[in-house]
DNA sequence: TGGGAGTGCTTTTTT
DNA sequence: AGCACTCCCA
């Protein structure tokens, strides 16, 4: 037990041993926060002050999840496997199960993903005639997706004009249908869970009291709901750990919430803050120019990462004339690298939206350099795997429209949208999913639809007795997917990758053992819609990692290079234009992509780059200048430091900085440009003027 | 049924 | 530019 405490640091050390209180654990970036985390679970349980079903920890990724379970179990000799860790949807899912009835859900509900969801409220406007221009789905879905997390239901949103009105109309209509179905969304699973314990109070006492200690991990990314819900579970008594780091709080535009830190420290933790400030990751100067970098933050709940490694390098700053004159020099540098005998799986490529990863991408592949791209499809969201579940679904729960659909003429049958258009019609009439309406069905759509009705009838009997992988196996096969994909050009893959689901199903029994409530299948479902699975392309051992900044929270490399650092790009234009909590958010990603570097940092931005189809003119970010002068290094062309500190010169006449005057506006500074020849225009800032964008042919400007 | 042309969108993303 | 989606025709 006294080696668990080794090697902790004072605050870690005071983290890990608190009394039983609620506490705020502010750990800064490479704090050792899954560390402490862990320890404190192991030592609450080494000590006799918990067992491990009393423990709740939550997180919200799958990857964190594992991680802590396994990091967990070397640290203690106990079988985690019953342990309640996992992610907020993970936790709400099994509550869910263990209480389907009292929930009011069918045994084996499913989850959908986004795609899914989507899916149904496309449906869902099409069989009420309504206008999809004028409430677009997707807009729709994140209506709906907002509501829930703030936790209300369309009875209770509010109202504020007939638009709205209507959009809570569809809400309702959406909220039926899915309970109709017997399926759930992601925020459902949390929603519903959380009403079950507020209503059903034995349930509650139940795990308020089974509960002793609640930990959260990152915390400053919970919703309202997911906040609710935690405390809830903690109010028999129940003391929670919250770790979480205001300053990296990345997701506010999908509903987080960092004011939860305040109120909890407010509310709950009081006295009982401990900040983690000693960094183990990076060099002296990527902390310091990190530290700089967030001090321009005014909502902060304060805090200083130090370290004791040593100020390392100077950053390293580059301004290319282009895109791919940036790409080329990110990819030169990493050759160089590369070939001093820096591992290419240490240099990581970051960027503000994927689309810039294709610069990137193409200088990488013409130079022969091999690299992986994170943030691509997920393997239980490729089509053919969708295709394989939507039957395995149907074969669990036949009144999953969704699945229906998806599948009904797929291969196909001759079941055109006519039939189904006559399909959806009876099923609305009589009430009924579509699977049942379809017995009710006369003609030509009769026959066909009924065929499919009853090839998933035999399946079902053909499979009821089979272990899962082979139940999969056999599904794939009998259904025609696997003739299907056999026959088309670029199956090949597709084959393959439903050979890996047999896989994962046979993985799956294996690891889970013990199969919950509703049997295997149900399980291997829910598995399928919450761990979408990790990005299954190129395994390669060496290659340069590219991902977007969000994508690499959490994650550190040797060697950094945060590329396309400008105006209206990172900070992007669509969160300043929200003002300072916009820029503040973007200036918090700038810190997380900043504290992922451990020995070197570049960053880098381009004067012109294509955007949207077309040249588009820029300035260097304004975080370039938050950046402390004498922490950088700036290089010119050959990335050598460059003789002058200014960067380096574009080639016009006007350029952007440049100073002009125009006969009525006065003086003013070019400060963006766009288009190129006759259609060239500037935008120039004439101070009390206002900016104005001038078209070229037509504006005189003198330079001054 | 399926392919080709036309249209519109385009920040970040886990579950 | 590139991709997803829709629509229309063979």
């Amino acid at each position: 037990m006294s080696d668990l405490l080794t090697n902790l640091n004072v605050p870690q050390l005071q983290a890990v041993t608190l009394p039983p209180v609620h506490s705020l654990i502010l750990a800064g970036a490479g704090s050792g926060k899954t560390r402490v985390l862990t320890t404190r679970i192991a030592w609450l349980m080494s000590t006799g002050q918990v067992g491990p079903h009393g423990v709740l920890a939550v997180t919200f990724t799958n990857k964190a999840a594992r991680e802590m379970t396994a990091r967990l179990s070397a640290l203690v000799p106990i079988n985690t496997r019953g342990m309640w860790i996992g992610t907020f949807h993970g936790l709400c899912n099994r509550l869910l199960r263990a209480h389907y009835r009292e929930a009011g859900l069918p045994q084996t509900f499913q989850i959908l993903d986004s795609a899914d969801q989507l899916a149904m409220v496309k449906r869902l406007l099409k069989n009420l005639n309504i206008d999809d221009q004028k409430y677009p789905p997707r807009e729709l879905c994140h209506f709906i997706n907002a509501h829930k997390e703030q936790g209300v239901r369309a009875a209770q949103a509010e109202v504020y004009d007939n638009y709205t009105q209507k959009r809570v109309e569809l809400y309702s209509e959406y909220e039926t249908q899915c309970n109709r179905e017997g399926v759930v969304d992601f925020a459902e699973l949390l929603l519903r869970c959380y009403e079950l314990l507020q209503r059903n109070e034995p349930l509650r006492k139940h795990y308020q009291e089974r509960f002793r200690y609640i930990l959260v991990d990152e915390f400053q990314d919970t919703n309202k709901l997911q906040y609710a819900w935690l405390k809830l579970l903690a109010g028999g008594g129940a003391r929670v750990f919250a770790v979480g780091d205001d300053d990296q709080s990345i997701y506010a535009f999908r509903g987080a919430e960092v004011g939860n830190m305040r109120e909890f420290e407010r509310d709950w933790a009081g006295d009982n803050v401990i900040r983690l400030e000693q960094n183990y990751r990076s060099h002296g100067n990527i902390l310091a120019a990190a530290n700089a970098l967030i001090k321009h933050n005014r909502e902060r709940l304060g805090k200083n990462l130090w370290t004791d490694a040593g100020a390392g390098e100077r950053i390293r700053a580059f301004e290319a004339y282009s895109d791919l004159d940036e790409a080329r020099f990110v990819i030169d540098e990493i050759r160089e690298l590369v070939r001093d005998g820096v591992p290419a799986t240490q240099c990581a490529i970051l960027y503000r939206s994927n689309a810039q990863s294709r610069v990137l991408e193409h200088e990488l592949f013409a130079k022969g350099v091999p690299y992986k791209v994170y943030g691509g499809l997920r393997f239980f969201e490729r089509q053919e795997i969708k295709h394989a579940l939507a039957y395995l679904r149907l074969l669990g729960n036949a009144d999953d429209d969704t699945a229906f659909l998806r599948v009904v003429n797929f291969p196909t049958r001759g079941i055109g949208a006519r039939s189904l258009e006559n399909l959806q019609a009876t099923a609305h009439q009589i009430n009924s999913s579509l699977y049942n309406a379809a017995a009710s069905l006369s003609g030509k759509a009769g026959q066909t639809v009924g065929a499919f009705v009853r090839l998933i009838e035999v399946l079902r009997q053909e499979t009821v007795n089979l272990p899962l992988p082979e139940m999969v196996e056999h599904v794939i096969e009998k259904s025609g997917l696997a003739q299907h994909y056999r026959t088309e050009k670029e199956g090949q893959e597709r084959l393959e990758n439903l050979d890996e689901l047999i896989n994962a199903a046979a993985t799956f029994v294996d690891d889970e053992g013990t199969i919950g409530e509703g049997g295997a299948l149900a399980s291997f479902l829910a598995h399928a819609s919450l761990e979408a699975g990790e990005h299954q392309a190129g395994e390669g051992q060496e290659a340069v990692q590219l991902m977007s900044v969000h994508a690499a929270k959490g994650l550190e490399f040797d060697v950094v290079f945060i590329t396309g650092l400008e105006q209206g790009l990172f900070p992007h234009e669509n969160s300043t234009a929200q003002g300072r909590e916009g820029l503040e958010e973007e200036r918090r990603l700038m810190y997380v992509a900043v504290t992922r570097a451990r020995k070197r940092l570049y960053v880098s931005c381009a004067q012109t780059r294509m955007l949207h189809g077309q040249t588009r003119y820029c300035v260097p970010s304004a975080f370039l200048e938050e950046i402390p002068e004498n922490l950088l290094l700036k290089l010119n062309k050959k990335g050598e430091a460059a003789a002058a500190p200014a960067l380096s010169p574009s080639g016009g006449g006007l350029r952007i900085g440049q100073t002009v005057e125009h006969g009525r506006f006065g003086i003013g500074v070019i400060v963006a440009s766009e288009g190129r020849g006759a259609d060239a225009r500037v935008q120039v800032n004439f101070g009390g003027s206002g900016l104005k964008w001038l078209a070229l042919e037509y504006a005189k400007l003198t330079p001054v």
